[in-house]
DNA sequence: GTACGTCTGTACGGCACCGCACGCAGTGCG
DNA sequence: CGCACTGCGTGCGGTGCCGTACAGACGTAC
C-alpha cells in the first residue's frame, strides 16, 4: 500500500507534467523530487508562500478557504490532474487558502526557485501551469455557483465525484465527518444524503469508505450534467441589465471603441 | 456625464495599467484603445474566447457563472483595480463566465494578438497580469466561502462594499433587483436587508440610488473584517484530517522526500 | 472477549430563505 | 392630467438546513 516502486516516469501519472514537451520534461526531470503525501499534511499554509509546487500523482489534495475563526470551505480539489502552490508562478503573493492532503499518496515536487525560473523564461512549460490554472479558476467558480444554488445532496455528489476523477479506483476513503467538513456542513446532513444514495443503490459505504455503484446516477444527482452547475432553485430571470446579449440591446456584445484618443471635446 | 475628455494618461487610472514599467507602458501604449462601456454591454460570453482584455477605468465589470437553466451567479467583480479577459493570457481556453458591463463608464482595450505577444514575451507586464489573476483567485474563493456562510444581509454588505470601492463617488447605481440577481437571492431578500441598513442609518436609498452613508458599519456588518471571511454560523471545528497542522501531527508541513528513484524494495 | 473510541443513524425545535401574490409610490410619456 | 411602468414594501405558508442531544454499530486494542 505505501511506497510502490517509482521510476521517474511515474510522475507523469501527473497530466500536468505529461503534457509537458520532450525539452521541458528533461529540463525539469533532475528537479523533480518524489515525496510521499501523508493524510492531513499541510502543503501551503494559508496566507503563506510555499516552498515547492507539488505535482501529485496518486494524492488527492483539498484547497480550504480559512475564515478567520477557523472554520473552512473547500473551494477546489487538486490531484493528478494539476498542482499545488500555484502562487509561487503567478506573482508570489500568498493565497488566502491552505492545502491539505486529503488522501494520501505520492506526488512529486519542484524547488520554488526552479519554478521562478521557469516564470522568468516564459517557455511552454509555464504556458500549461498556467493553462491549468483556469480551469482551476473555473472549479473555484463552480464551487461558488454550487455553494449558492445546490442542495446539500448534490454538493455532495458533486464532491463523490471529483474524488473519483482523481482516483483509480472506485473506492474514497473518507468519514461523513470530513465529506461534512469538505462541504460546510454538518455531518448529520451528510448522513442524510448518504442514506438516501445507499438506498437507491448509487452508493455503498461503512465507516469511512464508499464506494460508488452507479457513477452515472451520481452525475443525474448533481443537478444537471456534470461539470456544469445546474438549477434546483428555479432559474432566476435576469433582469434585463444582465440579460438578454446574445439577442437585444447590444447588437454584438463588444465594447464600442471611441474615436481615439481626443482633444477636449464636448 | 458621458465621454468626459480623456488623454492617454487616463488609461492609468486603471491600476494594472498603472503598475506598468516605463517601458512596458510605452510599449503598449499604442495599441490602448479607449472604450466606452455600457451598461449590460457583454465583454465576453460564457464559453468564448473574447477579441480584447479590458482595462477598466470608470466603469465596473461582473463576471457570471452561467448555470445551464440560465440562471447565474456573480463570481467577481472587476472595475479599475483589475482586467476583463484573463483566459487570454491564461492558455486561451474559454472561461465558463460571462462578463458583463454593470456600472456604465470607460475603460481601454487591447487587441487578443498584442497580449498574446506579450504572453510569448514573458516580461514584467504579464508578471503584472498574472498577479492581477491571483488576486481574482482569491476573489473567487473568497466568494464561494461566502455564499456557503454568509447571510444575505452580510453578503450584500460585503457586495455593496465591492462596488464602493471601484468608484469614486459614495453612490452605488443599481437596483435591488439587480442586486438580488447579482447575489443570486430573492429580490425581497434584499428588501428587507437593505430596509434595516436604511433604518440603522448605514445607506440611504430609492429607485436604484444607493448612498452609502456609514462604510465602517457597512464593513462591520460583513461579519468581521472587510475582505475576510468571517462567521456567523458557528465556526465547525475540523475533523483531526484537516485541523491542527501548525500544531502536531505533522512535525513540520512540507512533504516528505524519499529516497531517490528506487529498486523495488518492499 | 471485553472495553473503548470512532463512525453512523435518529429526533426535535428553530430560523433563514424560498416561491408566490399583491399593494403602493415615484417617474416618464402621451 | 392620466396612464403605464418600473422600483420598492409586505404577508403567508413551506422547507432545507442548523444546533443540540443521544443511541446503536463497527473496529481495534488489550
Amino acid at each position: 500500500m505505501n511506497s510502490p516502486p517509482r521510476h521517474p516516469s511515474a510522475a507523469r501519472q501527473n497530466h500536468v507534467l505529461a503534457a509537458l514537451t520532450k525539452a521541458d520534461w528533461d529540463a525539469w526531470l533532475p528537479h523533480l523530487e518524489p515525496v510521499e503525501l501523508a493524510l492531513g499534511q499541510v502543503l501551503c499554509e494559508s496566507g503563506s508562500t510555499p516552498a515547492h509546487v507539488v505535482f501529485p500523482t496518486t494524492a488527492i489534495v483539498s484547497l480550504l478557504y480559512m475564515t478567520q475563526e477557523g472554520a473552512s470551505a473547500e473551494i477546489a480539489v487538486v490531484g493528478n490532474d494539476g498542482v499545488v502552490g500555484i502562487s509561487l508562478f503567478m506573482g508570489g503573493n500568498a493565497m488566502p487558502s491552505r492545502a491539505v492532503v486529503q488522501h494520501p499518496g505520492q506526488g512529486y515536487r519542484l524547488r520554488a526557485q526552479v519554478v521562478k525560473n521557469e516564470l522568468d523564461r516564459g517557455g511552454p512549460a509555464l504556458q500549461m501551469l498556467l493553462r491549468y490554472t483556469q480551469t482551476l479558476i473555473a472549479q473555484v467558480a463552480q464551487t461558488a455557483a454550487c455553494n449558492r444554488y445546490h442542495s446539500i445532496d448534490q454538493r455532495m455528489c458533486r464532491r463523490l465525484l471529483m474524488g473519483l476523477d482523481r482516483l483509480p479506483s472506485d473506492e474514497l476513503v473518507m468519514t461523513q465527518e470530513l465529506l461534512a467538513s469538505l462541504l460546510g456542513v454538518r455531518r448529520e446532513g451528510v448522513t442524510a444524503a448518504a442514506l438516501k444514495l445507499q438506498q437507491d443503490g448509487v452508493i455503498r459505504y461503512s465507516r469511512g469508505h464508499i464506494a460508488v455503484l452507479d457513477r452515472q446516477r451520481l452525475e443525474q444527482r448533481t443537478g444537471g450534467e456534470r461539470h456544469r452547475v445546474a438549477q434546483k432553485v428555479q432559474p432566476r430571470p435576469l433582469p434585463r441589465a444582465l440579460a438578454l446579449p446574445l439577442s437585444i440591446r447590444m447588437p454584438i456584445p463588444i465594447p464600442v471603441p471611441m474615436s481615439a484618443p481626443i482633444p477636449m471635446a464636448a
